[in-house]
DNA sequence: GAATATTTTCACATTATTTTCCATTATTAC
DNA sequence: GTAATAATGGAAAATAATGTGAAAATATTC
């Protein structure tokens, strides 16, 4: 199986988003150039993408709004419940518990660990806070298979390997640091100063 | 002046990051197959990126961690104190206000805007809300360049081109849509849920 | 101070991604 | 039913990003 780009990946995303907001519009059919419009791209790079994983479109016409966002939800998966853990109940944590868009798009918080003696036990939106000493039983009963890393960063790399050893494989890192993992892991990162500093760098240069 | 991609850029700030780890280690020198471990990434990369900005580096010795940081800190902007600004004061927006790292970057907020009349007039983390009708009065007053905006998803274009009419020109768009800005304006996303995708497809795939 | 080991830097090769072009097919108008 | 229009899909070309290897410069060791 080839590889498929992580901006090819990206896009689909937004093609999935841009597809569910037409259909709300009653929309029955789009073609390249219109998703391309929508999203500041160019229709080629739209059925470039969508050529990786098959032909959805009929020619003279375009796509079925319904039919591809289906086939991109097959494609990236959507089409069950993710399970999620968070690790570290601070700040950030809390709000991405708060962030119902997570849900929207299938993905459901089950599980919260913390290493604050003061917040194990507590509840926060009805779940209740884990010692991190309990990853591996938690993580299992719950069929847990994404975490959501919000912790300071010099705890990250240790966290995660915590739960690399409990079986996950895929994480959502937040934290300021190149995480290291072995083969068969995911980290991807989400790294909000990095976009404030490719503002910075973009207004200075200016 | 040549165009230095996107990830050339972001690479700068993983560099930056990790220059200060250093010398917080009272590292002095490193070498591009240092910063390059550290980071998951071939020296070759690391030495490119540096390139389009100069020679910073000692042939035989390596960089000086503090010059080399303090170079690219120029670059990126990062020498002044960026004055930035919220709109959207929900869970998300709540949670950046007390997200440290950003003040530690040297991006300080000053002024909030929502349009609940509810929240407006109230103080949060010692700053007030602002009404959206008042924004080009405050920008203005108080130099805000750096816009973050954490609205609903629908209400994201129109909050955005409000602020474009005061002349703001660089967004960190915490909304699910693609924003059209004219010449001139930068828009940067920060999409959770595209990352969380990526995972569901990589786990999907396997 | 000569020899050796490091490390940058530059030029080039390779790979990956995006765009262009066009043949093919479907739809619509007349 | 035919012509005109619209749109996909695939091949090829162009562009961009990354990696490699050799030469030059510097540092370190003996």
């Amino acid at each position: 199986m080839k590889k498929i780009s992580d901006s090819t990946i990206g896009r689909l995303s937004t093609y999935y988003r841009t597809l569910s907001t037409l259909i709300e519009k009653n929309v029955e059919t789009v073609s390249s150039d219109e998703i391309a419009d929508i999203n500041n791209i160019t229709s080629a790079q739209v059925r470039k993408d969508l050529s990786f994983f098959g032909t959805f479109g009929k020619r003279g016409l375009g796509y079925n709004t319904k039919d591809l966002r289906d086939e991109i939800a097959s494609i990236l998966g959507l089409k069950k419940k993710w399970k999620i853990a968070l690790a570290g109940v601070g700040n950030i944590g809390r709000a991405l518990i708060n962030f119902n868009e997570f849900k929207t798009q299938g993905f459901h918080f089950t599980a919260l660990f913390d290493n604050d003696p003061k917040k194990i036990g507590t509840e926060i939106s009805g779940l209740k806070v884990h010692s991190i000493d309990d990853v591996c039983t938690v993580i299992k009963n719950n069929e847990i298979e994404i975490v959501i890393v919000a912790v300071p960063t010099k705890m990250a790399q240790d966290v995660i390997d915590v739960f690399i050893k409990c079986g996950v494989k895929a994480f959502l890192n937040f934290a300021q640091v190149t995480i290291k993992v072995p083969e068969g892991v995911l980290v991807k990162n989400e790294n909000m100063s990095i976009e404030l500093e490719a503002l910075s760098y973009y207004l200075t240069k200016e």
